[in-house]
DNA sequence: GTGGTCTAGACCACC
DNA sequence: GTGGTCTAGACCACC
């Protein structure tokens, strides 16, 4: 089950897009099953303290993306298959190396280093 | 030379915190030498329009974790060694490797996966 | 160019879905072409007499649609290529046409009477 | 028998004139067939929602154009003969035909395109 | 109750 | 000025 009282809203990012992230992130941990129902609009937003305005557009982000339906007034239900998956995945693969790798690259850190330094503390967290 | 014109503050962390490391990356990449010097408190604080205490903080900050060097009214001054320089990189290089691996758990990516997706987007950044 | 002094609003629809099926339609007719500028949100919004955020969603949805390219603060821009255009076309003519079969049908309207209709005012109109 | 309970009604056009429409339709998708009796001017505002007066005024307006025929104390009454059948075919056909036809000038299509269309769809409606 | 649309108005970064 | 986000609050149809 999605647990939205974990997650915490920056104002980094659109608070819109921070949630369909969190979504994204709880679905490739396993933790969202496909059939699955989020929250109402306004519930998610009494739950977060924002705009049900602002849930709305975060479901409709996730809508266009692929894993998220919602049909009539029954709420909103998670939806993937294989394709969703990969495609979820390679997106937030992609960032999360991307971000790393620049920001290595950024204080001279070399390849070996950084992999060593993986490989390090991989098995410690 | 730092150039802080391209140092922009978040309000998520401490602005004398953000200086520094700031700081430090510059002189992991290169591109402070040690002797180089830095801005007075005031002419910082004027060019990123914070208070000259905040810089005061940040470069006592500075001093205190050994990279910099103030002498009597003289200015303040890069300083790095060896073991600066090692401590330096240890600490940033452990902040960015832990991140990276706790954000990739998260999305249950596979210690080869990481590597894989690492050494594939490395040449290209 | 587009001239959105001829958009008349119902409430029969969502405004948003309005707006774009009228620049889908001036596309189509060969009113817009490509390169050309819509005018801003606001702009816009005063001219229909209708809200900034609405307009906003409509632009959004013609984004998202592909026929509108928006880069950073300089107003967006009427993109099109073969592909979006036989989309476009598709999309409209699809919806014209089972409109139409559907109410024949509705009144009991035959085939053929349907094609000797129309073929008797094609060129009056 | 004419079921105005799938009637809903627009603000778009007088109600009156939407009514005649309907019972129009009905006849000519043989729903309604002559020496059917229409519910009392009463009975169909209160199943609409609507003034009575406003009923009175679309059955005079289907009086006048000679498809009910009211008689005394005894309700309304469907008539229909070939004539009167022919005329409103042709209007109600009219009306669809030459707005599909404006429309899809509208938007380019060509006469061979339209034509096409409809054959393709027509069966699968 | 549900999803969805819209307004009015504020605020942000970028230029 | 521009695009974009967000809130507060209203209203709609559907159930």
């Amino acid at each position: 089950m999605v647990d939205f009282s974990k997650l915490t809203l920056s104002n980094k990012e659109p608070v819109y897009v921070q949630i369909a992230y969190y979504v994204k992130k709880q679905i490739l941990a396993g933790f969202a099953e496909p059939g699955e129902e989020l929250p109402s609009r306004r519930e998610l937003a009494a739950l977060l303290g924002i705009n049900p305005n602002t849930v709305q557009k975060a479901y409709k982000l996730m809508e266009d993306e692929g894993y998220l339906r919602t049909i009539g007034n029954s709420g909103s239900i998670i939806y993937t298959d294989d394709e969703v998956l990969s495609s979820i995945r390679n997106e937030l693969t992609k960032g999360l190396v991307s971000d790393f790798v620049i920001a290595a690259k950024d204080i001279n850190m070399t390849f070996k280093q950084a992999i060593d330094l993986i490989s390090e503390v991989w098995d410690d967290i």
